[in-house]
DNA sequence: TAGTGGTCTAGACCACATA
DNA sequence: ATGTGGTCTAGACCACTAT
């Protein structure tokens, strides 16, 4: 702990987060003005004009001129690995997304989901197993823990047109994840699941994700090797883009 | 463009970024401080002072309170995938990293180089091939090609103690990088050099680098699928984390 | 002691959107 | 006409570092 007070920008910020994050403040809704800031906390405008910016940077909330600030919805995440929604990733190539429904029920945790999102062994979990086509060739099978109580409705959704993830994130706004990325060979049913090749390996992808401070999701998405790939792309912030897409 | 006039602080950034990705500003250098800026642009503090903090949060510079404002050496990234300097990480898991260099030498751009470094066919360009060792266990195979220009001392470089991305990063901030993860079966040149089973698959990692407004080197990095992994974390900036590491 | 960054204030002007 | 965000100013106080 540092002696010096805590400067009230970021007290503003703790402020407006924890109403976030504790669902007080839901996307869309509207966050207090500079204005209004000013006359309740009594800083004074250029105080608060810095935290409800640098709350708009982190991607907390958006602001337009002359209407208000508001908070984002976290659908759009701005992942480390840029592992979004598959049914938006392969619409934007143009082509179209469907799924198969391989099992969704309630399981016991084992040994290893206990752990992960520190649950107690034998607890209920809600469990999805389905596979991602595109253009009706297989890429992505997704093999999903949710812890309960967090997503009521989460077994009576209809995974043919949401995505799993994006339901979870359509309930609350994602505060952290972690994710793995591994090559390795599919066992027989996987790579039967995936209509792979014999010898194609596979690249799986392990997220975990919390939300209201604790695990909540665990995912292991496990791709055909020729037909996947990751891609990434980092610039700078603050200066334009050199290089492809991005033209507005 | 808008008809509305651009900002003083991002004037002002844009100048300093300019400076800096031109060169006359290396890492470590004294960036003028904000008393300077007031002088030397007619701004008030205040707005040096936003577009100086800009800076530091996008990662361009460093500043300590009382000493003052420095280029940040960029050779820890912000990257999308969290392929940092390979000596580094092994460093920190507290094994011994050691490097077998293969070749080392000047060939001609073939097609694909051509393409993806932006340079004529059958320029020169540099070339590196190199194993990197855990406790001299393979993990991974770097096979790198540096546009010439750009680095000048490259070939004379002692890779067993530099790492060729080191080495680069050390020269000049990167700008902007492009990571594409597949996981493939090694050739058996592949499986041999990186001491792999029959069977066993490579998690490849390929990335391209921009400085100075073009790209500079493209490396394709090969893992031993049972032996490495990638992984992510992402938190939210702002707030505190929630889960492991990071105390302080 | 002088310079640095870190923060904060109480005003101000502007473009914009809504009613 | 009012409220919003976006920007900017000219001061101010503080803690810190260097000399």
């Amino acid at each position: 702990m540092s002696l010096t007070t805590i400067p009230r920008y970021r007290q503003l910020k703790e402020l407006i987060i924890r109403r976030i994050s504790t669902g007080e403040l839901q996307p869309c809704d509207r966050v207090p003005s500079e204005n209004e800031l000013v006359h309740s906390t009594g800083v004074s405008r250029m105080t608060a004009n810095r935290a409800l910016r640098e709350l708009t940077d982190e991607g907390y909330v958006e602001r337009v001129a002359g209407v208000g600030t508001f908070v984002a919805d976290f659908k759009t995440g701005l992942h480390v690995l840029e592992v979004r929604n598959i049914a938006d990733e392969i619409a934007k190539r143009g082509n179209r997304h469907s799924t198969k429904l391989l099992s969704c029920d309630e399981v016991e945790a084992d040994e290893n989901a206990a752990e992960v999102l520190q649950c107690d062994l034998a607890a209920r979990l809600m469990h999805v197993r389905l596979v991602h086509c595109e253009n009706d060739t297989p890429v992505q099978l997704e093999d999903r823990y949710v812890v309960p109580g967090f997503a009521p409705g989460f077994l009576d959704t209809d995974f043919t047109d949401t995505t799993p993830g994006a339901y979870l994130s359509s309930i609350s706004p994602l505060q952290e994840a972690e994710h793995v990325v591994r090559a390795t060979m599919p066992d027989p049913l996987t790579q039967q699941q995936l209509d792979m090749q014999e010898g194609e390996p596979c690249l799986v992808v392990t997220r975990r994700t919390w939300a209201h401070g604790r695990p909540v999701t665990f995912a292991r998405l496990c791709h055909p090797g020729s037909r996947f790939e990751l891609s990434g792309h980092y610039a700078p912030p603050g200066a334009e883009p050199l290089a492809l897409e991005q033209q507005e």
